[in-house]
RNA sequence: GCCGACUUGGCGCAAUUGGUAGCGCACCGCUCUUGUAAAGCGGGGGUUGUGGGUUCGAGUCCCAUAGUCGGCUCCA
């Protein structure tokens, strides 16, 4: 037989028939090999002029291999210890993977245990994983007790349907993936699988753990049954995985609800509601400065600034269309004035007043309240608008997803002719805007329509035009533009800012709709320069979002350590001894001057246990005073990371201070 | 909305198989105060989310309800 001439990450070989990737790649961080650009078990066999690349573990093809492994590990886990339990799906994700259960009782934490137990003991027994090309007719026959997977079956070759189920039967052959015990040589657990997996259970070794157990509807459906799924994180190694573990760590201590109550900023009185915060002083503090600094960039931009109240009768709903498209997001109506006689019949009419869940609809009334002319446009109304949505008990999350929530909201009225331009200068403003408030990292999506889906209104002409206008701007940014198809408002295509935080992760911020449905709804028209009557377009702009959430977000950006500007407490003196208050006063009075918000810690503590306090408080300056500081007139600088510096002269060191709320520096 | 877990003083946590609520921090008072993350002593504070039920007896068991958390679905 003649050999075969193959490339092998790049250099020419030649090889025997029948040569596997067991045979080209030596390294034990090799699990796997794209074959002509398609990924493949190792055991698979090369064919002449295949093109083959060694697939790392620690590549993200490689983890996802690892981790979509370690998710069969947990299903041939489960049925070994309850063998009722039907197969959903288990694909890998982000850091994991997870696997869908059909069972009569949802996991225990301690059911976690035991399988992790169990996965140890299949992991340890070095079972090997086994391709095997098998067909729809003869795998429904085989599954026949795993009717999730028939399903699967029937969707194959249908990639929308399929969805999440890719990573079980792709849109090539169908094929079963088989666990062979070393030991014995038998086939000990099957799974309807496209692969590739590792070429052995024992290279999962001990860098996994289960993380929680939770329902999810089959194939993502509200409509469809709830299955229990198990969440799982899968490394290479141990220490990869003790790092991820303390990543989560971190990422609790920045988490935003924890902080609110640690540093006392906000909170959510279970006597107010679900999703309802309150701001406390010091959050109050935070936000002001946000809201003040919004305030004054609008006003420099060409805004006015309106406000509308919260409630509204039913019919501003009606004209808007939110009571038609929007309802389920609404609080239910406030009922008034209705008279009844006393046979039970209406003597007055009642009334429904809405909480309101946008803004839009009062700006437009505003708008309608004079006739206007093209001279008036762009009409830029911005408002602090406090909305209402009724959002779902279990959806819920801190200042992110409240029920009660205000926006900077702003609706932009302007001309056909001027849309782009105003677009493009609004895009322009919101980043500023947003890198002022320390965040630097962002991608933008283009939220569009979903075809046939009637949560959206107006025509599809303007639809097109509308996402096509917005898809032009957001490329002009040069920002990266990732779309979204289907996540548009129901009366306009947008593009969101996403914007990424400290630790990586991203956050939807800012969103600008384009509409073109509103201003005819409410007939809205303008006199053009000819004399004719023309309709506006609305362009509607949040910044923020809500100013709740990016509260939120900032918050954990910053791990409550805000920038001086935002901080609640700019600066704390602080005395060696009480002999040095007065001398204190009078620096922290001069900061006062100044607008800076400083304060003397006179209290009976310790020295060092004040320095403690405010350091937990997360105060950017501490201003330490004794002898030596006093007698040179100056002050000694304690920072949040425990650095000091000594001996300031206190001029420069109230510059300094000045000088860096001023340009919103991190300190 | 659905599934599961959880809810004990302001905060973080304890309370063996149901036997009558403890600790730390914070708070208040007193004493003491000189250099970079916790001085000492004393004190007050909880009808254990709420409403029912089982029991001689419930923080512990059951039901309902509110809220929180983790997911699913949905979204600023």
């Amino acid at each position: 037989m003649s050999s075969l001439k193959v490339s092998v990450d790049g250099q020419d070989l030649t090889v025997e028939p029948g040569t596997s990737g067991f045979e080209l790649f030596a390294s034990k961080s090799i699990v796997a090999m794209r074959v002509n650009g398609e990924l493949r078990d190792l055991a698979h066999k090369i064919q002449a002029d295949d093109v083959i690349e060694g697939v790392e573990i620690e590549s993200e093809d490689g983890l996802n291999i690892l981790r979509h492994s370690t998710a069969h590990v947990l299903a041939q886990a489960v049925q070994s210890i309850n063998p009722q339990a039907k197969l959903g799906i288990g694909p890998p994700i982000k850091d994991g993977f997870y696997y869908d259960f059909d069972v009569a009782e949802p996991f225990t934490p301690e059911d976690l245990k035991a399988l992790e137990k169990a996965m140890e003991r299949i992991i340890r027994s070095g079972q090997r994983f086994v391709r095997r090309v098998t067909n729809d007719s003869a795998a429904s026959v085989e599954l026949s007790n795993e009717p999730y997977k028939i399903e699967l079956i029937g969707l194959k070759g249908n990639k929308d349907a399929v969805g999440d189920g890719a990573a079980e039967v792709g849109t090539g052959e169908l094929t079963i993936y088989d666990n062979f015990d070393p030991q014995t040589g038998e086939v000990v657990w099957s799974d309807l699988c496209r692969g590739p997996h590792l070429p052995n259970t024992r290279m999962i070794g001990n860098g996994f753990a289960l993380m929680r157990s939770a329902a999810a509807y089959w194939r993502g459906s509200e409509k469809n049954k709830q299955l229990q799924r198990v969440y799982g994180t899968a490394w290479p190694s141990k220490d990869q995985l003790r790092a991820h573990l303390e990543r989560l760590e971190e990422a609790a201590k920045r988490d935003h609800r924890r902080l609110g109550t640690e540093l006392d900023l906000f909170s959510f009185p279970e006597e107010v509601g679900s999703g309802l915060a309150v701001f406390h002083p010091r959050g109050g503090i935070i936000r002001k400065a946000m809201e003040d600094y919004s305030r004054q960039r609008h006003e420099e931009s060409g805004y006015d600034f309106v406000y509308s109240p919260h409630v509204t009768k039913s019919n501003l709903f009606e004209t808007s269309g939110h009571l038609e498209w929007y309802a389920e997001g609404m609080f239910p109506p406030l009922q008034l004035d209705e008279e009844v006689d006393e046979h039970g019949h209406v003597k007055k009419q009642g009334q429904d007043y809405y909480l309101k869940p946008m803004n839009c609809p009062f700006h437009i009334l505003i708008f309608k309240s004079q006739g206007r002319s093209y001279r008036d446009l762009p009409l830029r109304m911005f408002e602090f608008g406090t909305v209402y949505r009724y959002e779902k008990s279990g959806v819920v999350h801190g200042l992110t997803r409240a029920r009660g929530f205000t926006q900077d909201d702003a609706h932009l009225f302007v001309t056909q002719e001027d849309i782009e331009t105003e677009l493009r200068s609004v895009l322009e403003f919101v980043l500023g805007l947003l890198r002022d408030y320390g965040l630097e990292d962002f991608y933008l999506e283009l939220s569009t329509k979903e075809d046939g889906n009637p949560k959206f209104v107006g025509d599809d002409a303007i639809w097109k035009s509308a996402t096509a206008t917005l898809e032009k701007v957001a490329t002009e940014s040069g920002l990266t533009l990732v779309p979204d198809p289907g996540g548009a408002a129901f009366y306009g295509p947008k593009i969101s800012v996403q914007a990424k935080d400290a630790i990586g992760r991203t956050w939807q911020m800012s969103t600008i709709q384009l509409d073109f449905n509103l201003p005819e709804r409410f007939d809205l028209e303008y006199t053009a320069s000819d004399g004719t009557r023309k309709r506006p377009v609305m362009i509607h702009r949040a910044l923020f979002g809500s100013i709740e959430r990016f509260f939120g977000v900032l918050t954990e950006h910053y791990a409550g350590i805000f920038p001086p500007w935002l901080a609640p407490v700019q600066v704390v003196g602080i005395p060696v001894a009480d002999e040095f208050n007065d001398y204190l006063y009078e620096v922290i009075a001069e900061l006062k001057k100044h607008g800076v918000r400083a304060q003397v810690d006179v209290s009976d503590d310790r020295f060092p246990k004040k320095i403690r306090n405010h350091t937990k408080d997360k105060v950017p300056f501490m201003l330490i005073a004794g002898g030596e500081d006093r007698d040179a007139n100056a002050v000694s600088f304690r920072f949040r990371d425990g650095s000091q510096e000594n001996g300031v002269p206190v001029a420069s060191a109230v510059d300094r201070i000045l000088e860096a709320i001023k340009s919103k520096v991190q300190v």
